[in-house]
RNA sequence: GCUGCUGUAGCUCAGCGGUAGAGCACUUCAUUGGUAAUGAAGAGGUCGUGGGUUCAAUUCCCAUCAGCAGCUCCA
């Protein structure tokens, strides 16, 4: 008799010995057929392995639409890879190997860089080891002779890991395959065999434990599936997330240019995406001024004090760019002979006056508020601004529309009570869910960022920074949607809530931010009369629903796969002529059109429909009017939408309401549901 | 900034030690057609920039600028 016990309790009998498959078998055929591979009282067996008659286990049958089966399988391949590299290369260090959610890598220390030409070769000596079929052996020693194992290996990075990362375990498990060991807590596949398909990807840097004062690595980015068929089926979705990239569209659709020799980040904006962001700031500008803010206008520089004060200058020097100095100083210091270091020094040290392209909009606003005596009663104070900032990012963080260097924040400072506190947050996260849902944006993810106390790059009393922290984190509950605390994440002068979306590789971005701050009044003395006739300090709260004009217009046209609805629709249709016969009709027909306010062009070419429709499919225009004899003759449109195709010839007067209902109600009908191949984040089972 | 890759016509890309090619787009002509590509002809490039090697460089080497992926960073 052969006793089963499965993960939800239940035990199955046998009369003898039995093997996994069978006990598989006997639950489901379904279950047989996805079966991967056993779990005997957690040890990894194949399928074939046999539970001996008298036996009492306890099995898991792991499947191939098991998300843990296929970290387990890919964290075994990434074991493979690390194998084969090292048979290849001589003095291979080995980091860490983790899975992604779409794949894994390893990091390696390389007395020889590997380059992508090496992929060849690795991935056939890795079909080679897996041809050899050696099994993943678990070995535990005790936390000494672990240690010693490692150093005998010249394993560095292992034996630090081990001392640091692990220094509360006793005993450590490694996993051996061939010659190859390995640091690990596992689990492993049984069988390398198990290992379907695998492509290696990509070559990055990294750096040892994500600390860029420390050791650069390479890290060896590969994926794999349990088939082929999964494994094209991924590097396909990849290449059709590629075509959705805001960067092909945005050419494509000529919605922006960035040139070289105006420079890396700064966006020029062509008319149709410059009619895109002009219709989503009237857009958010109509709901400013129902909730009360004020508009301001401010300079792009303001005098290096400002920002001394603020704290920006020296503090984030590095991010931005360099000071404006003024004429005189200039021709001064030249006739000294003043060097680079002593001109920053001078500088710092306030003997040279200058100007700062703002990074920020707050020091300005500041000082709007301050421009005056504020009463109580004037309280809360909404200023608000699209408001264009600079920062100098490093090369190699800029791309596309969702990080450059100069940038137009839809920015607002109120100025509030400790009593209008929680209701002015509320109203801020009001408009960010306002501009989400007007876009069809479901998908967003809200994170709390706190300050991370043992870093010194956040200005201000301790004390504030937890006031604003649980104001946040209060404002935060109020959303009704699970949230994240972050440490480290918050501005240097207070926490902030943002609402963060994916790209359509998986990346992650912040878009609309609510910033709770107590520094910055204390800084400028900022203050109000109470009713108790005395001066208090108001609180600040920095808010952008957006964000930045560019990072959301970036992230939109994916969500919309360039395909934008008709309200933000720079060519909203376009009447196509079936011939040159009735271009006369059609072109009053676009006239119509364009008087009752639509934004309407007219193709007139003498190409015939079906390519004069392919162009305007391929330019996403929500709606084309073709226009024939036939129509003519009628007085009528044939309308043909880009979500339903075609809808039939309708009298011009009916199809005008029709697009001017669709633009009143902002109506959303199509967005690309986003499901994106991503990087996305790494697991944890990375020894 | 770091690691790896890339830079050829407006766009997407091929090519390669002996000073360039395709498709689309563009221009012209013919065609006058009812829901995803009509045909033909033409025009268009100092092969990112600056050095070097070579009899000869778009091709090889170095530097630089820009782009892509990742890391780090992101007020």
């Amino acid at each position: 008799m052969t006793s089963v016990q499965l993960p939800d309790g239940s035990v199955k009998e046998f009369e003898s010995s039995v093997t996994v498959k069978e006990v598989a078998a006997s639950i489901g055929r379904g279950l047989a057929k996805a079966a991967m591979w056993g779990e005997v009282d957690n040890q990894p067996v194949p399928l074939d392995h046999t539970i001996e008659d008298g036996q009492k286990v306890d099995l898991k049958i792991v499947t191939n639409n098991d998300n843990a089966a296929l970290a387990t399988m890919r964290h075994s391949c990434a074991h493979v890879m690390a194998r084969a590299v090292m048979r290849i290369k001589k003095g291979v260090q080995l980091a860490f190997g983790p899975t992604t959610d779409s794949g894994f890598y390893y990091d390696f220390m390389l007395e020889q860089p590997l380059t992508e030409d090496d992929f060849k070769k690795i991935e056939a000596e890795m079909a080679k080891i897996i041809e050899l079929d050696e099994p993943f052996e678990r070995i535990e020693e005790p936390r000494e002779r672990a240690l010693q194992i490692c150093a005998d290996m010249k394993q560095d990075f292992k034996v630090e890991h081990i001392n640091e990362g692990l220094a509360d375990d006793e005993t450590l498990s490694f996993y051996q395959q061939g010659e190859f060991v390995d640091l690990c807590r596992g689990p492993h596949i049984p069988s390398p065999k198990m290992i379907g398909a695998f492509k290696m990807l990509s070559i990055a840097g990294a750096y040892w434990k994500g600390d860029q004062d420390r050791q650069q690595l390479q890290r060896l980015y590969a994926t794999a599936f349990f088939t082929q068929e999964e494994l094209d089926q991924h590097l396909e979705n990849i290449e059709e997330a590629k075509k959705r990239d805001h960067r092909v569209l945005g050419k494509k659709l000529g919605l922006f240019h960035i040139d070289e020799m105006v420079g890396q980040g700064l966006v020029l904006w062509t008319p149709k995406g410059a009619f895109v962001r002009q219709q989503l700031q009237d857009f958010i500008l109509s709901h400013l001024r129902r909730q009360g803010y004020d508009q301001v206008f401010t300079p792009h520089i303001g005098k290096l004090d400002l920002y001394k004060t603020s704290g920006h200058f020296p503090y984030y020097q590095e991010s931005q760019y360099p000071a404006i100095i003024d004429r005189d100083h200039i021709s001064k210091l030249a006739s000294e002979g003043c060097t680079c270091g002593e001109l920053s020094n001078k500088m710092e040290a306030g003997e040279i006056e200058g100007y700062l392209l703002k990074p920020m909009n707050c020091p300005h606003h500041i000082k709007i508020y301050s421009s005056q005596q504020r009463s109580y009663r004037d309280l809360p104070v909404r200023l608000a601004e699209f408001g264009t900032v600079y920062r100098w990012e490093k090369s190699g963080e800029i791309g596309g529309l969702t990080r450059v260097r100069g940038f137009t924040q839809d920015d607002a400072h109120l100025f509030v009570t400790q009593e209008q506190l929680s209701t002015e947050l509320a109203g801020c996260l009001e408009l960010v869910k306002i501009v989400f849902k007007a876009m069809g944006m479901d998908s967003y993810s809200v994170r709390v960022g706190k300050r991370d106390p043992s870093s010194d790059k956040y200005v201000g009393d301790p004390k504030n920074w937890e006031l604003a922290e649980q104001a946040c984190r209060e404002a935060a509950e109020t959303l009704g949607k699970p949230f994240v605390e972050e440490e480290g994440e918050a501005a240097f002068y207070g926490p902030k809530i943002d609402f963060v979306v994916n790209d359509c590789i998986g990346r992650k971005w912040q878009l609309g931010t609510v910033q709770v701050d107590y520094n910055l009044p204390e800084r400028f003395d900022l203050s109000y009369i109470g009713p108790d006739n005395k001066a208090h300090r108001p609180i600040m709260i920095h808010r952008a629903p957006f964000g930045s004009m560019e990072r959301f217009i970036g992230v939109l046209i994916e969500h919309f796969a360039g395909a934008f609805p008709l309200w933000l629709a720079p060519e909203q249709g376009r009447v196509l002529s079936v011939s040159e016969k009735s271009e006369e009709y059609a072109r009053k027909i676009e006239q119509q059109l364009i008087s009752a306010g639509l934004r309407i062009t007219g193709d007139y070419r003498s190409e015939k429909l079906g390519a004069k429709i392919r162009d305007g499919r391929l330019d996403m225009l929500p709606y084309m009017l073709i226009v024939g004899p036939r129509d003519a003759e009628n007085g009528t449109v044939s309308v043909r939408d880009r979500v339903e195709g075609d809808l039939g010839a309708m009298p011009v007067a009916q199809a005008i309401a029709r697009f001017q209902k669709e633009v009143e109600q902002k109506a959303v009908r199509q967005v690309f549901k986003n499901d994106s191949p991503g990087s996305g984040s790494e697991t944890k089972n990375e020894y």
